[in-house]
DNA sequence: ATCTCTAGGTAACAAGTTGTAACGGAAGCC
DNA sequence: GGCTTCCGTTACAACTTGTTACCTAGAGAT
């Protein structure tokens, strides 16, 4: 793949110069559009990887225009919205959107899931599917997100709190990329920081303590793991190769 | 190979004639370009073994043209840019680019990049893959990219220290080719040093312990060293071959 | 061949980072 | 209330990695 091409949709011009600045300076190649009329010229124009699709257009919701792209492209799709209640989010994945993020996001959260739903999207051309329920396979491993549960490759079940489910969670979706304890923490607690360049979270070591508790957990010898790594000064990887399937 | 030809692709006129000069003096034949049509130009008039290529072209985006030009020719690029913050993040990605580096960029970083991208260049024909995750074999030694592993000739794993692995990658990405320790630290850590000429890094021998220490660990003589050979008054210089296979 | 000078090998140390055991508070359950 | 489980904090040990200092080996001059 070359660099992922992005395309913010949003009508509030600051949010979106801010938005695609943001992802370029990321990498990412990122162009802004208003309408939907402006995204269906972009897709006619060139290839766009994933939009970023605010759900408050004005006149139009976003989460229509979504069902409507859907319906008739592939292309995967985030919702971002202020509105971040429990309903409308799953109205959000009714709709086909691959992820949803609530704004004002943090973002280090938002870096986290473009690169998950790329992931994901590189690796299954094309399959409609709800992010939760996925099925994956990693180092003999497996992790039934329908389920929540993990079984090792002797066939043991292996309980895992929801913390450490969320984490193991975090790094299946990028697997074989350094992730910032930041990084973690903030698709972790989904909880909003401030928008823009928020570090807070000077809290602890809590990640180091949950990535040592994870290892405990799923790694035969957890003093020297095989999966999750640590990537020295930066956080850590998970360093075996992720497979996904759809639910059955 | 004779002497390789480089094009240099950057609409700002300074920085062109700067990085033409600078990779003259280096050894190489370099050209400059400001647009597309300048690149098929020169392709068309003669051979060209890689292109440095911007990706802010004013009006034209380097990634693009980057990748138009992948889709016709094999020649090798190398993507140069001032938006990658967060550099060391690309490195996962696969991008079309043969490689991508940071503007300011430190120049002894830039070259062990050409190098490094002409080397693999002439040795696998035409190869999209992805740079951190490939196979190496040398000398009797195996590097697993993918999973960060060094395996002994007698199959034994040996296990290095991030930085160590680091100077491991730096030496495989450029057998053969005798590197000074200021491209060696700039290759490691890929922190832009001030953009021209800087030489701060003034710090110490680190290098050289770093190479010591690695040297204890593959050589079977860390005295008298079969592949990390030293270049005296120069650096070091890895001195077997190396095959390099995709990953699996 | 010997001398001298300098580059490089290496041990010892210091500073920074990570692994982990122990502790304690909070939430859920009986 | 009392128990258990989860999870963040702290403290400390172990490991990484750069610096310094000292010594040996090589290269060139005599």
């Amino acid at each position: 793949m070359t660099i992922p091409r992005l395309l913010v949709v949003d009508d509030d011009e600051e949010t979106r110069s801010m938005l695609t600045q943001f992802l370029q300076q990321n990498g990412f190649i990122a162009h802004g559009a208003q309408t939907e009329a402006e995204i269906r010229d972009r897709m006619q124009a060139g290839r766009v990887d994933l939009i970023l699709l605010d759900v408050m257009l004005g006149s139009e919701s976003g989460v229509e225009i979504c069902a409507r792209l859907r319906r008739e492209q592939d292309v995967p799709i985030i919702l971002v919205s202020a509105l971040s209640q429990d309903h409308q989010r799953m109205a959000g994945y009714e709709v086909g959107a691959d992820d949803y993020v609530a704004k004002p996001f943090n973002p280090d959260l938002l870096l986290a899931r473009v690169r998950a739903v790329l992931q994901r999207a590189s690796r299954s051309a094309s399959l409609v599917y709800r992010r939760q329920l996925a099925l994956f396979r990693f180092g003999g491993w497996s992790y039934d997100g329908k389920r929540d549960e993990v079984l090792s490759p002797q066939g043991f079940q292996v309980a895992l709190s929801q913390r450490e489910s969320g984490l193991l969670k975090v790094f299946l979706a990028n697997p074989h990329i350094p992730l910032r304890r930041e990084e973690i923490q903030a698709a972790l607690s989904e909880r909003l920081a401030a928008a823009s360049g928020a570090e807070s979270e000077g809290t602890g070591r809590a990640i180091d303590m949950l990535v040592g508790r994870l290892r405990s957990k799923i790694e035969s010898d957890p003093k020297d793991p095989q999966m999750l790594r640590t990537a020295r000064g930066v956080g850590y990887v998970l360093a075996v190769d992720v497979t996904e399937e759809s639910p059955a």
